[in-house]
RNA sequence: GCCCGAGUGGCGGAAUGGCAGACGCGACGGAUUCAAAAUCCGUUGUCCGAAAGGGCGUGUGGGUUCGAGUCCCACCUCGGGCACCA
């Protein structure tokens, strides 16, 4: 025994001084979170580098597991947010005891918005308020038991880290995609090819005649990170470019209530678009929930389908269509509001109209346009488009349900085969033709007689029919049934004259990475006097964010529209001001003014836990490859398990993938993808309860009584959502350690539902999780002398069995990250142990060794407490997980329900593999069966081995 | 609006197309106690019934099947995302 019998301090007196209370379980976790951190239990060696260690690194295999790193909120932590590091840090512990080499760390997303609008309210510093927000969450983590490699938790904020981040946009900015090899190379390639005529340029003028900057026009405009006008929220009255969520729906400020007006500006894009087909094809080959894969796909949105030449009095307009097929049922065209030729088009007759729609389409929002529900508006231009296939005259309308950042910004309308597109045309009287025929079906359901004539039609017909009316002098659909068919004739008659051709159209639009803010990475970019862009130099990394003395903005005229936007950098003029050596001696540049959104930390960071104090790479490549190399031929790489919410699923997933795409491409990396497999957690959310007034109150001094809600004596109204201040809600982590402890609070988060699932919090049933953990406790120690009362008695059969089949269980529940049912088996084991050691006083050691065992990874602490107390020296951290024993597995005999027409009538007692003959037998002689069967007739039987007898009667 | 997901006892939830409600909370009853706390034992979907037993039950309505919480169709409600919150 490694243990004194001396009474923990502060036991009350009317407890047994040993009972598993929260003041023990604060002073056992505490204990060997000390433990953990000076022996180092959880640094994990890497292959090469500083942090390798050969032999803790041995043969085993490896596990990368990663949390999506959080933002350090200066509200703290709340219950909800450890969900997922908890679930990570018992698969961890999992996998660490089946053997695996385990890396688990955390970092901080530390850049972003909330800190720079809390320093513009408080004038506080946000690395000061950044760093305070990061420790409060350190100790509130560290609480927690997790079991992370301390010296590998990083933040973006981190010089050394954002350094690298700067790095790794210089190698985007680099480099340029050649369709041809459909990979990312270095730009400096390109410019050979160039130079040695290898490469025709875009005028066709020899590389050597064109001036630098004009080599310098057309090299940027391959680059992978370029520059383009685009729009910003600009607000005046509060001298900021305001973020999307800061623009309220009526185009006003947030803060203030001023307006904001879409200004246009020069800024930094990454053409994301270039791998499309690579981030939508290599899905395949990931392991991820199959409905985050769909939203990626619809996200990228590729279509195929033909591009389609109008011509007009402004010359030839292209639309994008997904159905060439149906061209001859074309009737009119509608641009999009922003459409370049929608002013040259206009008549002067319709300028007025087309100018008022298209202002008031403007001042909405691309997803209001698309309300499907809304009433479809449009204005005739007054100008007229040639149907290229039958000559047709065919109108031109602006419709702000055409998007120009999708497609060509044109479409054709096809009333009789699109629903939108019917609806226009009704509501603007405009001609619907067929261009298949429905078939009878079709008509019957509609309740109509067949007919070619649409004027009969109550909606557009979107399914197969055969063609009709499609053909002219030299190319004929008539006939045809089949779309793909017809698509492939009219695409090809288009290509030979000359009209359009077969494309492929993505809704996925180029990544806008600049943002007009502080706190971000500053871009390694310089302008010289001709406003190029330029690289700043390796060695000159990290280019540092520059203090700033005053975080307020100065505010403008809220109504001049006209005003510049002033990004923060901007101020800070003799920063801005650089002289540096490019290769052609030293000369004055400006700095680009703009940072880098809050997705550049995100988009690499794990890659940083695996080498984070290399100061020569981003990553030692032999480091990569060992924790996040391919498996095999064929295999992605990366992380072998990746765990966060589901709000991540587009946005942060893909920017991730496609740096992760860019970086490989160079060859920095052996991976093609940095998370293989994808976990999404659920959230926890929680109650709350306002009075009469619609105020919060407190949600803790709610109390229930007849299904009513009282606070104070007054009835008050429920509601569900998220944990926050305004909502008075919160529980904290801190509120739990003091009440239950860690190792109960941990169990509690993890039993409460599957990892997966959102569910709402209740701390009043957390103590179901510590009077488990007393039962257990008592099972194994005196609560008058805190000895062990283990003993080698043997344990009985039934024991041993229950045992095994709960070591079964909670291996394959582990694996699969279902927590709660692991804990429902050690809970139901638990209390079968129970009742044998309370009647018989015997605590047999062969049944308590791997219980501790599997409750470790949930509950460290407190299993490593009784590891040492049944007089165990080491950590059970890395002690092999129990394995089953197959005997004890098999049962002689199982229960197996017996069922007329479905319903359950009896039960047998059978052997597990009992045939069909037997059974149906065994079950026909149980009496509550054969008196239903009473002056029945027997139809069928239904006889599954192993599992059930069905008898049908009549 | 579009895309994705979820709806099971009083509550959180469990259930390879095969015994619905494991496990936990709460509630009720009992043991122990001078009393309480703590602990232990039992009951607990719902309706009918004294009981034995039976009817009904997984958001709503249809369907497939010997058999559906699970598969298919439609609908309702709630949650997430919609590109500058992350």
């Amino acid at each position: 025994m490694t243990e004194s019998a001396t009474p923990p301090a502060h036991s009350p007196s009317n407890l047994p001084p040993f009972r598993y209370t929260a003041r023990l379980a604060a002073e056992i976790e505490s204990k060997w979170q000390d433990s953990w951190e000076t022996e180092g239990t959880f640094h994990t060696p890497n292959p090469a580098g500083p942090l390798a260690d050969p032999t803790r690194l041995g043969t085993k295999p490896k596990a990368f597991i990663v949390d999506m790193f959080p933002y350090p909120s200066g509200a703290g932590l709340h219950v909800g947010h450890p969900l997922g590091y908890i679930g990570t840090d018992v698969y961890a512990r999992f996998k660490r005891m089946k053997g695996f080499n385990v890396l688990h760390t955390l970092g901080y997303d530390s850049f972003g918005l909330p800190a720079e609008q809390h320093a513009i309210t408080t004038g506080i510093h946000p690395r000061i308020n950044t760093e305070s927000n990061i420790a409060n969450m350190r100790r509130q983590l560290r609480r927690l038991g997790l079991g992370h490699d301390s010296r590998r938790s990083v933040s973006t904020t981190d010089e050394d880290f954002y350094k690298w981040t700067q790095w790794i946009f210089l190698q985007v900015h680099g480099a340029w995609y050649d369709e041809a090899r459909n990979k990312a190379r270095p730009i400096q390639e390109l410019i050979e090819e160039f130079s040695q005529g290898l490469r025709a340029t875009p005028s066709g003028t020899p590389w050597a005649d064109l001036t630098s900057s004009e080599r310098h026009a057309i090299i940027d405009s391959y680059r992978l990170a370029y520059l383009t006008d685009a729009p910003v929220n600009w607000c005046p009255g509060l001298g900021t470019i305001l973020a999307n969520e800061e623009v309220t729906a009526d185009g006003r400020s947030d803060i203030g209530n001023y307006p904001v007006f879409k200004r246009n500006m020069r800024q930094w894009m990454m053409r994301i678009t270039a791998y499309a087909d690579r981030l939508l094809d290599d899905l395949d080959r990931l392991d991820w929930p199959e409905p985050i894969k769909l939203m990626q796909r619809n996200w990228i949105g590729r279509s195929t389908g033909a591009r389609v030449t109008f011509s007009t009095p402004a010359g030839g307009i292209d639309v994008f269509t997904t159905r060439p097929d149906t061209l001859f049922g074309a009737t009119f065209l509608v641009l999009s509001p922003e459409h370049p030729f929608v002013a040259s088009l206009t008549t002067e007759q319709q300028r007025a109209s087309v100018e008022a729609y298209c202002a008031q389409a403007a001042a909405q929002q691309d997803n209001e346009r698309q309300d499907d529900s809304k009433e479809k508006t449009g204005v005739f231009t007054g100008a007229t488009a040639t149907n290229p296939v039958n000559g047709a005259q065919i109108p031109i309308y602006v419709a702000d349900y055409v998007l120009m950042g999708y497609g060509t910004g044109a479409i054709m309308a096809v009333p009789s085969g699109d629903q939108r597109d019917f609806e226009f045309a009704r509501a603007y009287n405009l001609p619907i033709v067929a261009t298949a025929m429905p078939p009878a079906s079709w008509f019957a359901q509609h309740e109509i007689t067949p007919s070619s004539d649409c004027a009969t039609w109550p909606c557009a017909f979107t399914g197969d029919g055969e063609y009709i009316d499609s053909a002219n002098d030299s190319v004929s659909l008539n006939g045809l049934t089949s779309i793909e068919e017809a698509t492939s004739r009219i695409v090809e008659w288009l290509t030979t004259h000359q009209l359009g051709e077969g494309t492929t159209t993505y809704r996925l639009r180029d990544w806008l990475f600049s943002r007009q803010r502080y706190w971000g990475e500053p871009f390694p970019i310089v302008y010289d006097d001709e406003g190029n862009a330029h690289a700043v130099p390796e060695k000159e990394l990290p280019v540092l964010l520059p203090e700033l003395a005053d975080f307020k903005p100065t505010a403008l005229d809220p109504n001049d529209a006209h005003s510049d936007p002033i990004p923060p950098l901007a101020r800070i003029t003799d920063w801005m001001q650089v002289t540096l050596d490019l290769g052609d001696g030293p000369r004055a540049y400006r700095r680009e003014v703009n940072v880098m959104p809050q997705w550049a930390g995100s988009c690499w960071y794990e890659m940083r836990y695996l080498d984070p104090t290399n100061t020569e790479r981003f990553i030692d490549p032999d480091v990569e490859r060992y924790w996040m190399g391919p498996e095999h031929e064929g295999h992605t790489g990366g992380v072998d398990l990746y765990v966060g919410g589901v709000e991540h699923a587009v946005l942060h997933l893909l920017y991730s993938r496609f740096w992760h795409k860019v970086l490989h491409d160079l060859g920095h990396v052996s991976s093609e993808e940095p998370f293989h497999r994808l976990f999404n957690q659920g959230y926890i959310q929680a109650y709350a309860y306002r009075d009469e007034r619609g105020q919060a109150v407190p949600a803790n001094e709610v109390v229930e009584s007849d299904g009513q809600y009282m606070w104070n004596g007054e009835t008050v109204a429920r509601e569900y959502g998220k944990m926050g201040k305004s909502l008075k809600n919160i529980v904290t982590p801190d509120e739990m350690y003091e009440e239950f402890g860690a190792d109960t609070f941990r169990l509690y988060e993890m039993a409460m539902g599957p990892l997966d699932a959102s569910r709402p919090w209740n701390t009043r049933d957390v103590v179901g999780m510590q009077r488990f953990l007393q039962r257990l406790w008592r099972n194994i120690i005196d609560e008058d002398t805190g000895t062990s009362i283990v003993t080698n008695d043997p344990a009985p059969e039934e024991l041993l069995r229950h045992l095994h089949r709960t070591i079964a269980g909670v291996e394959s529940d582990m694996d699969g990250l279902r927590f709660n049912t692991v804990i429902a088996k050690l809970i139901e084991f638990n209390n079968a142990l129970t009742q044998h050691v309370t009647t018989t006083h015997s605590s047999p050691r062969v049944l308590i060794e791997p219980l501790v065992q599997m409750l470790s990874p949930l509950c460290p602490h407190v299993a490593d407490e009784l590891w040492s107390r049944i007089g165990k020296s080491d950590s059970v951290t890395y002690v092999p997980f129990p394995v089953a024993d197959p005997a004890l597995l098999a049962e002689d005999t199982i229960e197996i329900p017996v069922q007329i027409n479905g319903k359950v009538r009896g039960r047998i007692l059978a052997a597990p593999d009992a045939g069909e003959d037997t059974l149906l037998e065994m079950a026909r002689g149980v009496e509550s069966v054969s008196a239903a069967l009473e002056g029945k007739t027997i139809v069928k039987t239904v006889v599954v081995p192993g599992r059930m007898v069905n008898i049908v009667v009549k």
